[in-house]
DNA sequence: GAGTAGAGATTGTTCAACAATCCTGCAAGA
DNA sequence: TCTTGCAGGATTGTTGAACAATCTCTACTC
């Protein structure tokens, strides 16, 4: 399909801006950032534990990059939370203690928890399509739980919980909540049992895309309020269990 | 005063500890950090103007580092929203709009409000001295206001939430205040009349403090809340009328 | 066993070079 | 006149090598 056939302006200009994303996505090149999603793969899914040491020369040659571009790969990572500097030392996954779970959850309550609250004035009002994305996360933990596939399970959950913020059209939110939600993740490494930490959420989420659904807004907060309550408690509870 | 002129050891550890922070705050990885230094306060200060590019090789002879560690600089503070990357064009002083004075407000109002919300609940009670902080950039934005220097009113301002934040103790909130506040003073320079702008604030500053003091956490968020508002109004009026 | 000195390894920083990309101006064509 | 295509120059992206600064570990002394 050519541009040209295309017979009116403003949607021939949406097109437009929509190829233009497509190609700015794409051309996130930087060979520091392509390194960095691995690098960033490596430790959300757990290949790189928590207290681990990055060698610099020894992931120079594995990602094949030079030390200036991996060491900016390192930058990105330590902006994200996902690794920490120590001067002359090296680069570190951080290793996060109960502490952390409560700065980290204390964050997020009061974030998301006004997000939701904030829907309730917004002009104009959500529309219904918006919350698809939510849905969606939430199916793809259901059947994710039905195999047995409990990291995908609590990497759905995430997404719900992303997508969630996501309403709020707040980028600077955005940002804050990936960092977070990131941190989180480096926690759930150090859990035996993720099975029991992430299966209760799958039908919470449900419970609050459909109040988000009725528009019941004052009602979704309270229930994020206390699952998020919940959740934190469970990460402790974890925590001294370890 | 020698080390072995103290008595007692713990006194000594204390000391000690004091002389290490002083020696690491000091010892910052000085190249690319004292570049973002200078470059920091260019920005904060006005020489460096919003939609500004940044050359890389004017700059490396200007601060005398390498292109390497110049880019390095570019990314501390590009993470803290003072710069951002245009991929193969380089860096810029980033130009913000009334949607983003909404959107850092629409963060400030709920990360701050809950913070002294939430120093009701805190146990142990909190210190009196953790708001001599506070008083002391009262009393320096009093002082400035009187000789007329309101960029150093509106910088004190800004500290004194830096440091009202800081009363939750959580190293993430310090973190995404402090780039929400760079961001703040990116926006105060399409302002004219600073005057105006930041005058009001040195008494209702004065006056969270005395609220806080007297422990009434609950009236001072009440405060801060309406406060914050109308700091968000002043700033979109002065971006109308200019 | 405690403390110290030195060797080896790793990180911090710089430099010079080349590759990839963007911007500018100009000429050719509709 | 307006668009299109194409050099050419300028700027950024990336690399590899080199050296300095610092840490870690081992071996030694007491």
């Amino acid at each position: 399909m050519s541009i040209s056939q295309r017979g009116d302006d403003e949607g021939r200009q949406a097109w437009l801006r929509g190829v233009a994303a497509d190609v700015a996505r794409q051309d996130r090149s930087s060979s520091a950032e392509r390194a960095a999603d691995i690098l960033r793969r490596s430790i959300t899914e757990g290949a790189l534990r928590p207290g681990a040491q990055l060698s610099e020369i020894e992931l120079t040659e594995v990602l094949d990059v030079s030390r200036n571009t991996l060491r900016e790969a390192f930058r990105l990572l330590t902006h994200e939370g996902l690794l920490v500097y120590k001067l002359h030392r090296g680069v570190f996954v951080p290793e996060l203690d109960e502490q952390d779970v409560v700065d980290l959850y204390r964050l997020r309550r009061v974030l998301e928890v006004d997000v939701v609250r904030g829907l309730a004035d917004r002009v104009p009002e959500l529309p219904d399509e918006r919350l698809e994305p939510l849905l969606a996360e939430v199916e793809t933990a259901e059947a994710a739980a039905l195999t047995d596939r409990w990291a995908a399970v609590g990497t759905a959950n995430m997404q719900f919980h992303r997508h969630l913020i996501g309403l709020a059209d707040s980028s600077r939110l955005d940002d804050i909540t990936g960092r977070l939600l990131a941190e989180l993740r480096l926690l759930f490494h150090v859990i035996a049992t993720p099975q029991e930490l992430h299966e209760p959420y799958i039908a919470r989420n449900r419970g609050l895309f459909e109040l988000l659904s009725e528009h019941k807004y004052d009602e979704a907060a309270e229930a994020l309020d206390t699952y998020l309550r919940d959740s934190e408690q469970g990460l402790l509870d974890a925590f001294k269990a370890r």
